[in-house]
DNA sequence: CTGAAAGCGCTTACAG
DNA sequence: CTGAAAGCGCTTACAG
């Protein structure tokens, strides 16, 4: 039961500790007689590396924490499997850890992770993340990190992540060219940066084309189920419908498409409806929706090279991209002169046609 | 830069280290004069409590492992989170890998994680391991471990997840007494054990109330792209369609669905569709997909239960329920005699209606 | 109630 | 090329 130690191999191969140790890591100043006879005695007594304890030796633990808020927005999956993909590669160690989107939960974690002596953390912060509860543990223990996905407002530095400005810029020149003159935004926490900025964007991307934000309408927590009931509401009591609803992400959107279908309303039809992260259902729903990517696989990928390369306060975006699909071509009937012989003509569904961001 | 230790700790605080230690754990045998004191220090230093170390003496990792095939899928996200969540509330770390569906990548990991000295480890096996490999890994380190949502075949021990057959026959029963006679399988990857239950549970099912299996479509690797362009196809040169197409999972199905539209097809009203799983996004497309709930949130948990109670060898079942949505409302329109006025007298949408399964 | 010593399983200089 | 010794930061008996 007890696992030998490299004491056992040593004595087994006749050898010193150390030698083995040298055998171990592959040390070329071992002639290759001893290096297969410790090999030899390593199988014979089933022996396996305690990678803890030559990491407790060398003060180096080769490894990393990620800490997210949930794991239900397929962004955010996403996400995770880049940076353990990352990490993996980089011969480094992942230590998960889930938020549930809940600050308190959330420090406990990286306390944790701290006293475990991860090298770095990248952390996809609780909604209501202050700069001081990053002050107050990260920065604190001096620990590299980087936050990925959602930035925190007054904390500008180490963030890997989507330009929610630029995207929500990008969004709002689209739905003004389709001809959107009123649009209401939907969905996320108020006073957060991603969707401050997101809505800056959009707003900025809304004059260029002499669009305006109609509403802002109430925010809700669960994306997928509460954007359709706070809907419900806002929309029963709404004469005018705007011509178009932009959600704080996909799933949010996908939610504004149940509220309105459950109206009678056909999004794409009746009104655009556009989201932002671009997650793969956003593709094969009925019609497309309309996006803007912003990559989690890039993302994840830099965050954790960012991270290993321990490069000191950096604010690195990833680049977005309009995801153009059915659920705003309503504009689009406004404004096509040649209707047939199919919609496509106007906008490729999954062609990924490509607008790039400065 | 360097972080204090207990030496530091306890020179500040003119005690010695065993007694820092014992105030560490929050020994009672330390009267609160002497602990105020020590922790006095460890604030006056900085103190940070070296969590590896701690465990190196003591000889238990407090760790725990997590292998996932990968993340794209929302059920194996959900499950994810909810380890993470138990691994947690129990006081434990977890690792997390991700083979990217890959047996040699997922054999690595599991390798470093065993180098880690985790205290037992959670797989969710790439799709094409077989119990040979988990013979080489898991049951030659002796390590605790559970199989999470696929089992392997051969392997029958430490299983926790859907009981496929009994899903399978949820869905069978149903789609017949919904007047399915032909079904057709599409997609998972043939040989694999979940696939082949769910299978034999579907033919089980569907003899109960008069239907058949009429295919098994040709499989493919990713679900929710793959599963289209496979389907377009098979659906190609066939003269007839099945009355019913039930994909491997719910993101195959949803791949059917788009799969059927861009054949000019309904899906629910022209071709009955469901698939397994209960991902979130299935009651949010539309129309609404039918499928069996396999409870991540529960296998998650219980998986990680298991693991820490160190319960010997156990296969463990979370129960499965069909969740009825629109998708397969075409065998409904054959049978109701009454259709009006709405077809939710028929089939509630987003109610779980649930139909336990024994 | 508190301290001195040994030890967890490795690595790291330093000799030879 | 290989060994003896010290040490990473804790905990664990064992004294007193």
């Amino acid at each position: 039961m007890k696992r030998p130690t490299i004491v056992e191999v040593a004595a087994h191969a006749g050898v010193s500790k150390a030698t083995v140790s040298l055998v171990l890591r592959g040390s070329d100043q071992i002639p290759e007689g001893t290096k297969s006879r410790v090999r030899e005695s390593m199988v014979a007594l089933g022996y396996v590396y305690n990678r803890r304890a030559a990491e407790m030796r060398s003060l180096r633990s080769k490894t990393l924490g990620l800490v997210v808020a949930n794991m239900r927005n397929p962004y955010f999956a996403e996400l995770t499997q880049a940076v353990a993909g990352r990490a993996y590669s980089n011969g480094f160690t992942l230590l998960l850890g889930c938020s549930d989107d809940e600050v308190s939960r959330q420090q406990e974690i990286l306390r944790a992770m701290i006293e475990h002596r991860v090298d770095g953390i990248a952390l996809l912060p609780a909604t209501r993340t202050t700069s001081r509860d990053l002050e107050s543990s990260l920065v604190q223990a001096e620990l590299a990190h980087v936050l990925i996905a959602r930035s925190v407002v007054g904390y500008g530095s180490n963030y890997v992540g989507p330009d929610n400005r630029v995207a929500g810029r990008l969004l709002g020149r689209h739905l003004g060219e389709k001809g959107a003159r009123s649009v209401a935004f939907a969905g996320g926490v108020s006073g957060t940066a991603p969707r401050r900025d997101r809505i800056a964007g959009l707003v900025e991307g809304l004059e260029l084309t002499g669009g305006r934000l109609s509403s802002d309408l109430p925010s809700a927590r669960d994306a997928l189920f509460e954007a359709q009931r706070e809907l419900n509401g806002v929309l029963g009591g709404a004469s005018t419908l705007p011509d178009a609803i932009v959600g704080y992400n996909d799933m949010y959107a996908f939610g504004v498409m149940n509220a309105l279908r459950s109206r009678g309303l056909e999004p794409g039809r009746d009104v655009m409806v556009a989201g932002f992260d671009n997650v793969p259902e956003a593709a094969t729903q009925h019609p497309g929706l309309t996006t803007v990517d912003g990559f989690p696989q890039r993302a994840g990928a830099e965050a954790t090279e960012l991270l290993l390369r321990t490069l000191g306060a950096r604010r690195q975006s990833v680049r977005v991209r309009l995801s153009l699909n059915r659920s705003c071509e309503s504009g689009c009937r406004r404004r096509c002169t040649k209707r047939s012989p199919a919609m496509e003509s106007c906008e490729p569904r999954n062609a990924h046609a490509s607008r790039r961001s400065d």
